[in-house]
DNA sequence: AATTATATTAAAACCATTCTAAACTGTTGA
DNA sequence: TCAACAGTTTAGAATGGTTTTAATATAATT
């Protein structure tokens, strides 16, 4: 259980006014018992049925972006149609369960030390990230 | 070098009808030296300086999502903005250049083995894709 | 050649995301 | 305290990659 006075500083330490707008969509993502992956579709919808009010599409396509910049979400690459986010931000790797469009996290150690054998002149490594591919097994 | 003769079977075995536009995205992407990765975008430029011809974005999507559709093809998930494709469709890792937007192929034996150590009742695992993002090396 | 099935096309529609610009709210310092 | 400024929210428009449409064209089958 966070406190809104909680969210209140994150915000500001991170130079966003903590506006009631934020501070609503703080709650629903980090105000939870688990970490959850999420597209802005689902969040908006979150958020009308948490609180009674709506956010305009704009706000929260504005406040998710400054959460990523910040690292308090992250972007989890899936497919060219729609961005879906993550409020896991530790380094961690991904189940993605085709038929049920759904993530699940996979933790490094259940994927085991990656080491990269090959490097790029000039380029340094900024991520390394698992993707798990899971289809329905018909035996 | 391949042949259209050769774009002409391949296409047949697969159920399509070898027309035309068909061969010419099979000469684009199929008769080079080396495997590249691409967006629909450059395909369509490749298409337009290789061959004095226009082919509508329609068909171009239409056979590109054939080709995907057999195996032909692989999309890479980089992120949620456009569509990467891939000629190489051997099982391989990634680099992404963020700064470039480029794709760099990562062979398995420059990854090394990945096991899995979790699993998903009911489900079995597709693919197991590794994206390295790279980021300028400010020392 | 006639018939049927499939493909191509230009244009419209779709839809996630971004932009706009006006109204609003939070902050600051006189 | 409050005016002035900076930052934020909003509805709606715009954008742009992708898909759909439906008319026309081409390929396959008879
Ligand atoms: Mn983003
Ligand atoms: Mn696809
Ligand atoms: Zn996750
Ligand atoms: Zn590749």
């Amino acid at each position: 259980m966070t406190t809104t006075v909680e969210f209140i500083e994150k915000l500001r330490n991170s130079g966003l006014r903590p506006t009631k707008q934020r501070i609503k969509i703080c709650e629903v993502l980090f105000n939870k018992e688990t970490t959850f992956h999420f597209t802005i579709n689902d969040l908006v919808k979150i958020i009308e049925k948490e609180a009674n009010e709506k956010i305009s599409l704009a706000t929260v396509y504005n406040t998710i972006h400054a959460f990523e910049k910040k690292g308090y979400l992250k972007e989890i690459p899936i497919d060219a149609n729609q961005s879906y986010f993550d409020t896991n931000v530790t380094d961690h790797h991904h189940f993605y369960d085709i038929s049920e469009k759904k993530l699940i996290d996979l933790d490094q150690v259940d994927v085991g030390p990656i080491n990269i054998k090959k490097s790029v002149p000039g380029k340094k490594i900024k991520s390394v990230e698992v993707l798990v591919k899971l289809d329905t097994d018909n035996q």
